[in-house]
DNA sequence: CGAGCCGTTGAGGGGATTCAAGCTCAGTGG
DNA sequence: CCACTGAGCTTGAATCCCCTCAACGGCTCG
């Protein structure tokens, strides 16, 4: 395979690793951005770049994992079927997050990992992760630090994102995927059925306060799967909201 | 401080290390236990023995972290402060469980973790873990089983605890707290206020629930603190629930 | 063009919250 | 010893928010 440094930041085919992490926009946010420079080219060389187009699973829970990923662009959803058999939806992770972590340890996936919107993402094969790590200890260093950014995540979607009145958790919502989005004006609106299962919300009820916070200036332009989002409006909403 | 081994499963008293972590029940369980035989007077060494009343905190949120540990008995809650003020427990943990590993990072600890019972712990130093970890990779590992532990545990909270009816919550709460305590037949049962930041529900709703419970035999000897469970008319309530 | 899915909106009912009262119990002080 | 207090638990009644059921419109796709 042969190296084509594409110049733009988002190349949209798959591209070998090594080209495309020089010019990668998240490499200082990522894994192997602790490693000495000398070695970024033979790190590089290891991943591999996936894309996926939204709807698709990045892996499946119970899969034997093989996948660790960094995600360049895109937001990522973490799903696991309810003991009633429902899906909920148990956090978001954006730009720049490891996902996936629990290959690493041999351990199935415990939950499906979904993208929401197009997806840029690194694959790294565990072996090369596990490899380095014995080599630089800063690299587990920073690897315990992922993990402990997705439980804090996770208990920060705890805490804000399913408690309080449907308007609230919508807000809270918006807040969490405003902050994956930050550079961007229109920003990712999950589907109503999605909402169901992250907010714990019927998709009526989410419908509404959709169509209520339209009213109101914070959402416009809605359509199917995004809209403009005035992120000052936004502001003023949940501190009203948290009265 | 002589060393006088205690052969009582629970001494009372803080006692040093070395000898009381010999004989503890859940040493098969602790994250030192990849150590080889011979490092374990060592790493004993080193530990220190904690006892918390219910209520006590065994850390605070923005401490600095110079606190990691192994539960030995007893249930420990994360609560942390919502952006309306309120508080939110987003977990619980009970024995075996390794808590606030951030300090490890030297990170601050995002939430309090508090005593729900009277609790027993092992205080292990940072700097202790860190340095076996350094000559013993299998200690690194297992301290990422651990991390990925806490977050499968924080995305279950999420998706069980947190979702349903206000009969379903509590009944899922009551799963989570019989399976902490296991062995026990009278579990312990949160205050209604704690019940609130943790389902989401207000206290008068999760009194209902409790006194339904009751009145369908799940529960029985309610006293403030506790109460005897009926795990088999638990898992026939969930099972129902979940319909 | 009909079928099906998703989103929206309305009407009605049900479960949770709110407001309120009464209870037990531990602690306090007369 | 006992009234007094305050906190937590329970229960009742009224209100409100969310869920349920339903109808309709837009859209894609066969």
């Amino acid at each position: 395979m042969l190296m084509k440094a594409s110049l733009l930041p988002l190349p949209a085919e798959p591209s070998a690793g090594a080209a495309g992490c020089l010019v990668c926009q998240v490499r200082s946010r990522a894994l192997f951005s602790v490693l000495p420079a000398e070695q970024l080219p033979d790190a590089a060389a290891r991943v591999t770049h996936a894309s996926f187009a939204a709807g698709d699973a990045l892996y499946l829970e119970a899969q034997a994992g093989r996948s660790v990923f960094t995600i360049r662009t895109g937001i990522v959803r973490f799903e696991r079927a309810g003991s009633d058999g429902e899906r909920r939806i148990v956090r978001l992770a954006g730009p720049g997050a490891l996902i996936g972590q629990e290959a690493l340890l041999r351990q199935p996936h415990a939950e499906n990992a979904v993208a929401c919107t197009p997806v840029e993402a690194c694959r790294l094969p565990p072996a090369a992760v596990e490899g380095f790590g014995q080599s630089y200890p800063a690299m587990l260093r920073e690897l315990m630090r992922r993990w402990q950014s997705a439980l804090d995540a996770s208990g920060e979607w705890a805490a804000e994102v399913t408690r309080g009145s449907a308007r609230r958790r919508v807000l809270k919502l918006l807040d969490q995927i405003a902050r994956l989005q930050a550079d961007e004006e229109r920003v990712w609106l999950p589907s109503r059925l999605e909402m169901q299962d992250m907010l714990g919300v019927v998709p009526e009820t989410a419908s509404r306060a959709v169509s209520a916070l339209r009213r109101q200036g914070v959402l416009a332009e809605v359509l199917p799967g995004s809209a403009r989002l005035d992120r000052a409006a936004l502001a003023r909403a949940l501190a009203q909201a948290d009265g």
